[in-house]
DNA sequence: ATGAAAGCGCTAACAT
DNA sequence: ATGTTAGCGCTTTCAT
């Protein structure tokens, strides 16, 4: 656990051979003999031999270290897709750098100059935001660093990338809605700009269509994610005198949001409107009533995300992953 | 953003200089003339040159960067002293690398070795509930990484160390439990060998004492940290009869599992029993009803531990930052 | 104020 | 199968 302390000269020279066979040995080249591999292996076990990383990494121009930048590490989301690669990273020598751009894109920015200077052999990339221009995501393709988009995504830049499908969790949301009997569906939603987003409201639209249900631009909050967001929306919907029978929220905290202005203003859940969220985060399912909500398989994104950059090889076409989301019904839409 | 093609060589060809005075231009050596740094640094900027983080690691030995070890990323707590650390060290040039055990001791051995091999200058560390043998973290103390401890921490090896004052949190809680009429107050709590559940007990116990209180171990239950455990603890003290006037519980989370229970078998909280968690998770303020829980302050520990890092300098004493919790009360605890 | 040269620890072409 | 040598890009004595 020691600082490394001993080299490979100090093994060369124990075991009177030169560095490079001590290498060698070391990374099972295979022109080193049995014996002189086991007896350098077992040398550097008993010295307590740690490989200089930082020298192996400037030498080689590789680190086997990945970094991945995501808007916020507290997210149940990002923080489960993380602990997916992590762990499966890990079993394979890797080790993961965790960013967060807390939606900023300067900050995202920043992170992957890090990110570059760290020498990383791969970034994994969720999108900020704040995040309208991909010239610094286009420069980072030039690097030669494996660089592996996912969820918050662009589909245009030819990047390997795992995503949700958005319009269908959205679709299928607002279809039950319907099913419930609901007519008049609001939807809180995010900035267009970010594909999830924008699909999102697609598939809201088209939901209603489908259902001959008129659709009407006023009934679409964009930017409306978070839980104070949400709450305002919601108050002023009430305040305007045009509560709807349900809101579709492309968030979990704005769906929150709305929650605690019907409880604040004694509208009842889901008797008076229904209300569902999307992520699945964990409080989804201990608020009352419980808020039905889609979840987005954080670990099997994680599981996907590590899988595109370990079996990547020397395939050059862009490969689109799209994960099948789960709708989770709670009370909060159950009407019937 | 490319990454880094062009090196202090060719700076150095291009503007007919050494090597070396460009490293020294660039590091702001007061043995270069101004013209020069000048020269160097606007050739730099202008050919988007970026240090090899690597080869001056290598050679200085020091890394600029700096690992932090947590139990999980999730937790409200942790995700936020990260956020905070990050955000410090970020403005000074260091990098954070984060890791997670996952209250497992292996993890956290595997977690700590990576990142002596990544030559990390510190290490920042809250112990795994798994880890009850602290040979490992001995061995780290002597390897010239700097080490803080904060939350989980141990305060006899003499580690720079920031925790909170769990005792005072948890005293503060059980008193107002008691001014709110409650006598038979039943504790949910964490193994003994991690100091803060040690100390929360403590804080319990003594509280009772102080209010003439009886107290009694088998109204302890140690090891009822998550929501799971403290649904079942819960439900065994309806099912035996056994239900308290209040539940003083060392984790938002087995509270939680508390209230899940009650709630099914329509108890009502505040009026059948109160319920008081710790850490004040972001959903203990929006369940119903908002539970009564002790704010950590993980900014201000975040805060902290980067300084204590930074500012440490040649002091060899051990620095203990003890920070004062604050108690949120909310409807889960109020009786009057 | 600047340059030459050595070396951080490792790997890989090129020998033998 | 093993050794020699030359760097990866940077910092830092030691010269001048």
């Amino acid at each position: 656990m020691m600082r490394s302390k001993i080299t490979i000269h100090d093994i060369a020279r124990s075991l009177k051979i030169s560095p490079s066979t001590v290498s060698r040995a070391l990374n099972d080249n295979p022109r080193i003999s049995e014996s002189t591999r086991q007896k350098v292996k077992v040398f550097a076990q008993e010295n307590d031999y740690t490989p200089n990383i930082l020298a192996s990494s400037l030498r080689k121009g590789r680190s086997l270290k990945v970094g991945i930048v995501v808007p916020r590490i507290n997210r149940h989301f990002f923080s489960n897709v993380i602990g997916e690669v992590e762990e499966i990273l890990n079993e394979t020598g890797y080790n993961l750098i965790i960013c967060q751009t807390l939606e900023d894109y300067k900050k995202e920015i920043h992170n992957i100059k890090t990110l570059v200077n760290l020498h990383v052999d791969a970034i994994f990339i969720s999108l900020s935001t704040g995040t309208k221009n991909l010239d610094h995501i286009k420069e980072l393709q030039k690097s030669g660093i494996h660089l592996v988009m996912f969820d918050r995504v662009d589909e245009s830049l030819g990047i390997d990338l795992v995503k949700l499908d958005d319009f269908m969790g959205s679709f299928n949301t607002v279809q039950h809605l319907i099913n419930q009997g609901c007519r008049n569906i609001v939807h809180f939603g995010g900035p267009t700009h970010i594909l999830s987003y924008h699909e999102r409201q697609k598939g809201y639209s088209e939901a209603l269509e489908k259902n001959n249900i008129q659709t009407s631009l006023n009934k679409i909050n964009s930017d409306t994610l978070t839980k104070e967001k949400g709450y305002h929306a919601m108050i002023n919907l009430i305040e305007t005198n045009k509560i709807p029978d349900a809101i579709f929220s492309a968030s979990d905290y704005s769906a929150l949001g709305a929650v605690l202005a019907c409880r604040e203003r004694n509208i009842e859940i889901p008797k008076d409107i229904c209300i569902a969220g999307f992520a699945n985060e964990p409080f989804t399912e201990f608020i009352r009533p419980g808020l039905t909500s889609t979840d987005q398989k954080p670990e099997l994104m994680g599981k996907k995300v590590a899988e595109l950059f370990l079996n990547k090889g020397s395939n050059k076409d862009q490969i689109k992953s799209i994960i099948k989301p789960e709708l989770i019904i709670r009370e909060s839409t159950l009407k019937l």
